[in-house]
DNA sequence: ACGTAGACTTGAGCGC
DNA sequence: GACACTCAAGTCTACG
């Protein structure tokens, strides 16, 4: 559920549940995903209030009262509340072969890694079947040294078109690499990072160097306008993003090139291309997003 | 310093 | 049906 707008709605969906509850007791799977040892993680966290829930870039942030519980989703990362008033098994499905939870899973099966108990029941599942997630539990004076190499972050002052600006230096690299490195605008992945270049009318492959400044500004704005979209759909289920509710987002249905290779452009009908950036998979619409950006003296600026 | 390739990990889908 | 091969919402590391 990696990217901003998926991580945003597991934020909202869980923020009514925990908020203000107190950790009472975690149960670990695979310790791979620990940034700190499982019983220290235990012994420091019992106890403790929930006093917030924020996100930085792809980053859920529990607020304890001594410390920073952080989750980052890696590739797979599903984290979902496990309702004690509801049965396990109903209104979710399972996987008609495996019999793994595919959807609206709430109980616990083997790819759940931790499950973090609240003392006024309930709890809080984290899931990850590629186990690329990660855990982390910080002191509160150590959150700036955390995030210091994130970057702007959408919606908040720090996301101003002089810092925008200030960020694509005289680099060589193409701009959706650029767009992937979170110290750019935090919390861009692969999806909203093409739809972001659709959006602006920039070929993915095109050199942050070549970029004119109008294109920039175009980019300034599509960035936030699809992560928005993302988040107003509740974020986009290619595969395994779910929301703390155990539902698929809808985004995918409104998706204008990510993953539509071979379909016509929604916008001009022109077949929309794949092609291999930063070895991600990368989809445009050749037409829309010309290779030469839309210089009217016809000049190509690659 | 900058940019890219490989590694980590599990499962699904496709072709034979 | 079994098996090989490719691809997947991310990021960290090593190398040139």
């Amino acid at each position: 559920m990696p990217e901003l707008p998926e991580v945003e709605t597991v934020r909202r969906g869980l923020e009514p549940h925990v908020v203000g509850g107190f950790i009472d007791d975690i149960e670990v799977g695979d310790p791979k995903i620990f940034q700190i040892e499982p019983h220290l993680l235990l012994e420091q966290i019992r106890g403790q209030q929930i006093l917030g829930l924020t996100r930085r870039g792809k980053y859920l942030i529990f607020e304890l009262e001594r410390h920073y519980f952080i989750f980052h989703f890696g590739m797979t990362g599903q984290l979902t509340f496990r309702d004690p008033n509801r049965s396990d098994s109903e209104g979710f499905k399972r996987h008609p072969v495996t019999g793994l939870q595919r959807t609206r899973q709430h109980a616990p099966d083997r790819h759940t890694h931790l499950q973090v108990h609240l003392r006024q029941g309930g709890a809080m599942l984290f899931r990850d079947i590629r186990k690329f997630g990660k855990v982390f539990l910080i002191e509160k004076g150590e959150v700036a040294v955390f995030f210091e190499r994130l970057g702007l972050e959408p919606w908040t002052p720090d996301y101003n078109l002089k810092a925008f600006l200030q960020k694509f230096g005289n680099r060589k690299l193409a701009i959706k690499s650029l767009l992937l490195d979170q110290s750019f605008v935090a919390g861009v992945g692969n999806i909203y990072a093409d739809e972001a270049l659709f959006a602006a009318g920039i070929h993915p492959a095109r050199k942050v160097r070549s970029l004119r400044k109008t294109e920039k500004e175009s980019l300034f704005e599509a960035i936030p306008k699809v992560l928005e979209e993302g988040i107003e759909y509740g974020g986009t289920t290619l595969r395994d993003f779910v929301n703390s509710d155990g539902n698929t987002g809808h985004h995918q249905e409104r998706l204008q090139v990510y993953g539509r290779k071979g379909e016509s452009c929604h916008r001009c009908g022109t077949l929309i291309q794949r092609m291999v950036i930063s070895q991600r998979s990368t989809c445009f619409c050749p037409d829309c997003q010309p290779r030469g950006g839309r210089s009217r003296t016809g000049k190509a600026p690659i």
